[in-house]
DNA sequence: AAATATTTATACCATAAGGTATATTTTAAA
DNA sequence: TTTAAAATATACCTTATGGTATAAATATTT
């Protein structure tokens, strides 16, 4: 059975999270956080060690959020071309999609903790490591299934198509200007298809 | 004559530029300026209005950084096609010149003061709005020389080389992995070849 | 329902925040 | 060199910070 603090620990999670991707780590307080949930300081620290601790798990639940949402989308199709095609296309709404969450917390965070926060740039690295290898890891089923040309390298397609998608996240958020994004997914569904279908 | 508040106005702005740049304006404190400057608050408040003007200042001291680096840079040619392809090639070194002003203003000031700062963040549209209006303007008389496809649409190819390059910028940082802008400047480099340059 | 364990609120630390009034020092003008 | 003006340092203000000890309230177990 769910406990009260397990209950407790997840609506101060979800709560709060928004809030650390928007302020970040440095910048929100105790007393945002205290305002947010309406509890207060004692209710927050009897669920966690200290503010650093629940900006991680805040940050893990923000990421969480976009990568259910990735994968839910992915969903859509089985084949590993189609569903590189589908990552591109998520990110044509994910202004929409993470504005609701305060934001990209890959972008955010990547920036706000660099040299701040060793353990939240950390977190960050290991995700940025994470999603690329997924997508290094559907070129290489591409490639069996004969869908995708044998001499491109995997993880460097991969690292170059995050690279391009993140600059779109950023120039749109800076800008608030949506067609950042929506030039940089037909750009990466042109490379894909150039560069990755067989022919 | 330069007086000597001026002096020491130029002084603060330009030690302090890189704190701001670095820890973002809200977890930069009076007291970080006070020390790296061996300033009172005294002397800080005395030239400066508050925390925000002065981290303005600072601001458009880092970008000034920039830009008059990136000028010379292409002064190294007279052509506009030699000249975005120096502007790609002054990306090459991005990491270690941007380091040493404490990263590059405008994706940190970019993401941090996005929903923070309203003045800051209207800073950092100006830049990017001038910054691309200068590249497309290179384009421009590209194609009144001759050198340039005159089919191709200069702004909007100017936004997509920014993103691209700002997108590289971040995922340098936040993998601390130089590759990223190495092979994006190839990437970029490429495009301008292909699409750009009349055969 | 009573006793125990867990969770939350209250009240409080010490310290640091941004900012200011004023005294002191330094600079420039007479 | 004296005097007026400008710049800097000192001391202080209020408010806020992250964090904690403990009391009160709420769940959970018996």
């Amino acid at each position: 059975m769910i406990s009260k603090s397990e209950k407790t620990t997840k609506y101060i999670v979800e709560t709060v999270a928004p809030i650390f991707n928007r302020k970040g780590y440095a910048a929100t307080s105790m007393s945002d956080l205290t305002a947010a949930t309406g509890l207060t300081k004692g209710a927050i620290y009897g669920n966690f060690k200290n503010k650093e601790e629940l900006a991680i798990k805040a940050f893990n639940f923000n990421i969480n959020q976009v990568l259910k949402s990735i994968s839910t989308h992915q969903n859509k199709n089985k084949s590993p071309l189609q569903k590189l095609y589908l990552i591109t296309d998520f990110y044509k709404n994910y202004y929409d999609f993470s504005k609701k969450i305060g934001g990209c917390p890959i972008l955010n965070t990547g920036v706000n903790s660099n040299n701040q926060n060793n353990k939240l740039h950390h977190e960050v690295m290991l995700i940025i490591d994470k999603t690329q290898s997924n997508i290094a890891k559907l070129i290489d089923q591409g490639k069996e299934l004969g869908y995708i040309n044998k001499n491109i390298n995997s993880i460097n397609f991969a690292r170059r198509l995050y690279s391009h998608i993140q600059g779109a996240v950023f120039m749109t958020y800076a800008m608030k200007d949506k067609n950042y994004l929506y030039v940089a997914v037909e750009e990466m569904n042109l490379i894909i298809k150039n560069e990755l279908e067989k022919v």
